[in-house]
DNA sequence: CGGCACGTTGAAGTGACTCAATTCGCGTGG
DNA sequence: CCACGCGAATTGAGTCACTTCAACGTGCCG
């Protein structure tokens, strides 16, 4: 798979693209044929930099190939609303094929690489296509799940509890997509946007992040998450992963 | 169109989708032939009762005929957070199709008719009509549009903005599937409900919404929002609608 | 009439916020 | 090599918004 500092190829961008859909869904020959006609086109993107913002009505869809982005809103007093982390093979803003303005903005929380996929190249491989259609749209609707725990992360739980829900949630991604290496994880964050992901200021995140490394939960170091005990960090973060969707059963 | 207390026939009920699904997408004479060859079943659904539950597998997917559904997460403590309210139109486990296992539960906020199409019918109309299949998908986006606000508006609001954006965002919809009458819409929901939508406690929900009330912004009576300043009530609630894609600009 | 759910109010407590100061890590230029 | 600068992390003190808990009012339905 494409490393970080080098240059991958479009064919490698869509490799990871079959491989994703490959996690939620069943592909068949035929389908993986279809995919892999399609044409992106692969970018780097520099630390802290505005991919597609709010308002906007793009005409290519993202995936990421290596680093992360984060999906936002600007709120009218300035202040930002991380609502999503992208690492690997994410697509984070399929929804723009059919809803035609963003009602949000996308940017690269540290360097990373992209592919763009032409909205007119997905919509025709959606129409010789039913089952990558298919795919696609369960990727968007557990994009949606992820939003919905978003909600209960950020409304009913204690500082540490959405830290550790964080924590626990970024892990458990990065694994399945292969970009965790033993118990650590990149986690390219600053304090100041965890507090713009959960909706804490920057001091409680500190205090808090500081008693899940005291505890010997978890902690963050030079741009990685460290898992130092799985269990505890999943009581405090009262983690369940069914959300996720990782299980295929019924899958098309 | 249906109103509370007669009994919905199946016909009556498809209509209903069909004119959900127009309000977000384009759908040709045959299109809309075809989605009328569902059968669904409708029933009367009590108060406070659960439709699905969190684990369930549902075969069938759901919409709401007249009254209100929500969608909510139990959290491990027992706690309830509510997602998302449905009104007349709704489909609000649609996901159910490609998602094995609920990651949330569905339940009537009021008493409440609902019809309930088999995913197996479903499915045989995604693949007749592709057209139907993204005005669906569309659907689900818009949905998914909807928790992204919901994760701005219940991180980073004060209790004021938190409810008078509620506020908004149930009238506007309200409007947009025409139950609402003049400046007012159903809402069946108690303080308690809404602390549990918004993220707050009882009393503190009770102060904002006097606070609303006393400026002449909004208020909640017998089941009812009445807006009294919808220009006042959107700025306390800092609400820019953008995010309910209401514009059909590209639909397909 | 009595019960119950819901709304309202007050008082005390607390978790998170704000603001300001200090420290740390690290790359850069002299 | 060291001084410097800068962004990020850390810490403390004071304040505030929201929570908790308990009491009381109110309307409705059996």
């Amino acid at each position: 798979m494409t490393k970080h500092g080098t240059h991958p190829t479009p064919a490698q961008a869509v490799d990871l693209l079959v491989r994703t859909l490959g996690l939620h869904s069943t592909l068949s020959i035929g389908d993986e044929r279809a995919i892999r006609k399609l044409h992106p086109r692969v970018d780097t993107i520099a630390r802290a930099t505005d991919i597609i913002s709010q308002g906007d009505r793009p005409d290519v869809a993202v995936m990421v190939i290596s680093g992360m982005l984060a999906r936002y809103h600007t709120t009218q007093d300035g202040n930002r609303q991380y609502l999503s982390l992208h690492i690997a093979g994410d697509l984070p803003d399929l929804q723009s094929i059919f809803l035609g303005i963003m009602d949000h903005s996308l940017c690269a929380l540290g360097k990373a690489q992209i592919a763009s996929f032409r909205h007119r190249e997905i919509l025709s491989l959606l129409k010789r296509s039913p089952t990558t259609a298919i795919a696609f749209w369960r990727y968007t609707l557990i994009d949606a799940a992820i939003f919905r725990q978003g909600i209960t992360r950020n409304s009913n739980r204690s500082a540490i509890a959405r830290i550790a829900n964080l924590f626990c949630e970024q892990f458990t991604r990065a694994r399945v997509v292969g970009v965790a290496s033993g118990w650590s994880c990149p986690f390219p964050l600053s304090q100041t946007q965890i507090g713009q992901v959960v909706g804490l200021s920057i001091a409680t995140v500190n205090r808090a992040a500081q008693s899940l490394r005291n505890d010997k939960c978890a902690q963050v170091r030079a741009g990685r998450l460290h898992v130092l005990n799985w269990r505890r960090l999943c009581e405090a973060a009262a983690f369940e992963p069914v959300y996720l969707h990782e299980d295929l059963a019924g899958a098309t």
